[in-house]
DNA sequence: ATTCCATATCGAAGAACTTCTATACGAACG
DNA sequence: CGTTCGTATAGAAGTTCTTCGATATGGAAT
């Protein structure tokens, strides 16, 4: 997308568009798609405060922990956790009855990487 | 959604407690909701796409340029700037018969502070 | 004035999302 | 074994999203 240009305007012409064909930037779909994704999952508060609480613990978090952060049921919590788990955001882990949660950086390294 | 207050856990009745020491959140819920807007916004393919072009142009971007970048119709890329407009991450200006957009750097900032 | 043009809005269809309750699963305890 | 606990999944209800065609809006040209 970065080769894309975009024509500048011109006077209305009587029959023609109104603008120059642009080329559809192609290349930088798959990289938009991704990002987008990444976007997506963090696009509801409750799980932009369960990443924002995993990375700051920078280690894994148990489950029974961040249900409780929320006044959520835990299967909702649960579904959250998985949405982020799908977009790459997060790993999990069992250990005995309980499962625990990490941020995976190089998910939001892309996006973070875009947006600076 | 909850206000992110930290229950004590509930131990196991038998054995060993369940988990870790507590987490507590480091964001607060409006800065989370504020941000979880702007990542929503961008949680789309067309609209993440929308906000990089404008990016890339670091000027006003008119309407007709942008919608043959989609292959979608003139009311559907209507809606998505709309969408970007409302989460303040574009702003418009109409001159004449045509509408630019550009991007509004602040919206960015937060999220964008926050991932790195 | 009237017609043409670029853009925005409306209304609808279908998909996706968020949340719940109920339930299934697997590990640990007795 | 059966029970209990933490977590995941299933199904359903209600809401929101994405997209379209049709139409409205308002500036520009004839």
């Amino acid at each position: 997308m970065s080769t894309l240009e975009l024509a500048p305007k011109q006077k209305r012409p009587k029959g023609e568009p109104c603008c120059e064909p642009v080329v559809y930037p192609e290349i930088e779909r798959e990289h938009a798609e991704r990002m987008a994704q990444v976007a997506k999952a963090l696009g509801d508060p409750v799980r932009m405060q369960l990443v924002d609480v995993l990375r700051k613990h920078a280690g894994k978090v148990c489950v029974c922990e961040l249900v409780p952060l929320f006044n959520l049921s835990q299967p909702t919590v649960s579904h959250h956790l998985k949405k982020l788990r799908e977009a790459g955001i997060v790993g999990s882990e069992r250990e005995g009855l309980w499962a625990y949660y990490y941020v995976k950086p190089a998910a939001l390294e892309e996006i973070s990487g875009w947006l600076s």
